[in-house]
RNA sequence: CGCGGGGUGGAGCAGUCUGGAAGCUCGUCGGGCUCAUAACCCGAAGGUCACAGGUUCAAAUCCUGUCCCCGCAACCA
């Protein structure tokens, strides 16, 4: 076969701070597929994978669970690896940014671009509150005070490092706009102009002090790279980069990387941030970065928050791993979100996988046992009808191609199914059951078979990078062989003689969608309905301990909404007139997505009356209704339980 | 007027850049067939391509305006 040349690509890699989702596992399986693919093509494919292992966030969920953060990640990437594994992702190499060759090599890219005077020592200044070491906006304060623990706030400045983003900015504005491909889909490219580039670069603030789970900045300790410094070099230190000048072969060989596939939410990342490094470190930047769209389910993205969680290791149980791989593939669009669902997938799988493929098969091997006790010959007698199927068959690898040269694995596929589509077809014009009551037609039947044996030969060939699992029962049941690539486009390869297996297994079972969920429902009992029962209490971060005298300072009344209106130039926000004893206060909530200003009116609610007055996006507020919240962020009014005449007292 | 994406038969989507008879999958209905996993094949119904203007011989596609949905940003006292 052809050789290629190198095809480096990577996933961006997955922050370690929980199991992957059904969302997150789509990334790594289309870009096994893409890689299968280019290696079925000829290329000579290096693959990497990941997690990205460093942050606050982590540092505090081990803490959580009372561990270190080392153990805690240590943990989450065997999960990781599980499920990537178990999705056949043919990975070569799986970096951790926790590594210790990464992390020195992060330190030494630090120090160079120090050297250079890219990264300069400046200082973040905010409202700083010492016990809880963090710093704070103005706007983040609640109250003039920190969010966290209300106490008092003082501006301070912290040293931090910078890195001078604004001095490459016309040479990459320059980049995107002389190399088209470099940002897919292409609509994401006016959004990074726009939103970003053009406007002008800020420098980006490249270190951290506010916590220790990071690579430490060895010329200044008490400092943390931050994320994404640490995490876009792994593209380049795990094969071998060395900021010295004593990269190995396998980076000059594979560097720059042919693809990046990330998600569409770190497109910025990817577009701006990580070629300014490169064109910092003298490094060719790398010649595309796709962004792919998510996977949601039903009504949202998927959060743990909301429960809608569907997790690969499960739908894998159910369904068996190249059914999920299939759907994962062939249902996201290009551009837009996708939508999976148990019952999406239960129609996809009886529809394509069991119905036109998995019967195609069937009822193939199950004729050629029947008429020729299992062996498949081309006898040579062919008619017209032969044509057309010969030439979808033939064709398709093109069209394959043409589809996968701009990463429309989805499209590639569905190519694909026409071909299995078209063999059925092929049956129905050449009715074999008719042929095998004449012995005069028998040799007819023989070719039909072997034509039908071919087509399906060609189809699981190149449905192999897709799912190579199946593509392997294929070749094993018709005891057929890969056809090289480059010779797709011919027709014939099949062994003339060939016996196939006298006993065909059913590749994909018709799924029963009743069941399915009878299943899926003892698997998660249900936990929206009557959350009465065994209610699970919500347990939220402790505050410190106030006096009396602090209670005492805050004025609680009850209010009645008298009218209310949405806030024009926000989503969120409604504006409420409520009528506290013989005054009228006028108070923005952050409520709209819970209430109608119609439902507002002739409410009485509870309200702090003596908050200092605030302007809520251009809106004044002169107090605040109370709430409850729950963990998922809805929200309900807290109302006298009897009736009580606007302006009471609540204490 | 913060940025961006979207609104195409019951559902999910393609087509829009580069105007030229409205397409795919699923579902529904009718027919055919029996090798096969109630499968397979054929046919039909069903769309003012969000709305209103404009350009053009011709607009889903280009231009202008409006409405609605979804992300991000801001804000959620």
């Amino acid at each position: 076969m052809a050789d290629k040349g190198k095809f480096y690509m990577t996933t961006a890699i997955a922050y370690a701070s929980g199991k992957p989702h059904i969302g997150n596992t789509y990334e790594i399986v289309l870009a096994d597929a893409i890689a299968r693919y280019k290696r079925q093509e000829g290329y000579d494919v290096y693959f990497q994978t990941g997690t990205d292992e460093h942050g606050q966030k982590i540092e505090l969920k081990a803490e959580e669970a009372g561990i270190s953060p080392k153990e805690y990640v240590d943990n989450v990437v065997s999960e990781v690896k599980k499920i990537w594994d178990l999705m056949n992702a043919s990975y070569d190499n799986f970096i951790r940014t926790t590594d210790e060759d990464h992390e020195k090599q992060v330190q030494k890219i630090f120090k160079k671009l120090y050297d250079k005077g890219d990264i300069y020592k400046g200082s973040y200044e905010g409202l700083y509150c010492t016990p809880c070491e963090s710093f704070w906006t103005e706007s983040q304060l609640v109250d003039g005070k920190c969010p966290d623990c209300g106490r008092e706030v003082k501006p301070a400045k912290e040293e931090a490092y910078f890195f001078r983003m604004s001095k490459y900015a016309d040479r990459l504005i320059e980049h995107i706009n002389t190399h088209p491909e470099f940002i897919q889909p292409v609509s994401r490219k006016n959004e990074m102009m726009n939103n970003f580039l053009l406007p002008g670069l800020q420098d980006l603030c490249v270190s951290r002090t506010s916590f220790k789970w990071g690579i430490p900045v060895d010329f200044d300790p008490k400092h943390v790279v931050y994320v994404w410094l640490d995490a876009l070099t792994n593209y380049i230190t795990k094969i071998g980069y060395d900021a010295d000048g004593n990269s190995t072969d396998l980076f000059n060989k594979n560097w720059p990387a042919d693809l990046h596939l990330i998600g569409k939410d770190i497109i910025r990342f990817h577009t701006i941030y990580w070629p300014i490094f490169l064109m910092a470190l003298d490094l060719p930047l790398p010649k595309q970065v796709f962004g792919h769209p998510w996977l949601l389910q039903g009504d949202g993205k998927m959060s743990k928050s909301k429960g809608n969680v569907l997790y690969a290791d499960e739908l894998v149980d159910f369904f068996g791993v190249d059914a999920v791989r299939y759907f994962v593939l062939h249902e996201m669009p290009f551009e837009n979100d996708g939508v999976i669902s148990w019952e999406l997938l239960v129609e996809r799988i009886n529809s394509d996988l069991a119905n036109t493929l998995g019967n195609l098969v069937n009822r193939t091997i199950s004729m050629s046992n029947k008429y020729f006790g299992g062996v498949v010959t081309d006898a040579g007698v062919a008619e017209a009808v032969d044509d057309d199927l010969k030439k979808v068959a033939t064709e398709t690898v093109g069209k394959v191609e043409k589809k996968m040269a701009d990463l429309r694995v989805a499209d590639a596929i569905t190519e694909i199914f026409n071909l299995f589509k078209r063999c059925n077809k092929y049956i129905d014009e050449t009715t074999p059951w008719i042929l095998a009551k004449d012995e005069s037609t028998k040799p007819r039947l023989e070719t039909v078979l072997y034509n039908l044996v071919e087509g399906i030969t060609i189809g699981a060939t190149l449905l192999k990078s897709f799912m190579p699992d199946t593509a392997e029962k294929i070749f094993a049941q018709l005891n057929a062989k890969e056809i090289p690539f480059d010779e797709l486009s011919t027709f014939g390869h099949y062994v003339s003689g060939t016996k196939v297996t006298d006993a065909p297994e059913i590749l994909f079972a018709r799924q029963d969608l009743e069941e399915v969920m009878k299943k899926v429902e003892e698997l998660h009992p249900k936990k929206t309905e009557e959350p009465k029962k065994e209610e699970e209490g919500i347990d939220i971060e402790a505050k410190p301990e106030i006096t009396f005298e602090d209670f005492e300072k805050m004025q609680f009344q009850v209010g009645e909404i008298i009218a209310c209106e949405a806030v024009a130039k926000s989503k969120k926000l409604l504006c409420s007139q409520v009528k506290i004893g013989s005054s009228v206060k006028q108070i923005v909530s952050g409520i709209r997505k819970y209430y109608t200003p119609e439902e507002m009116v002739g409410k009485k609610v509870m309200v702090l009356v003596n908050l200092k007055p605030a302007k809520l996006a251009g809106v004044l507020s002169e107090g605040m209704l109370l709430c409850a919240e729950d963990a998922e962020g809805n929200l309900a009014l807290l109302t006298p339980e009897k009736q009580m005449p606007s302006g009471a007292e609540i204490a």
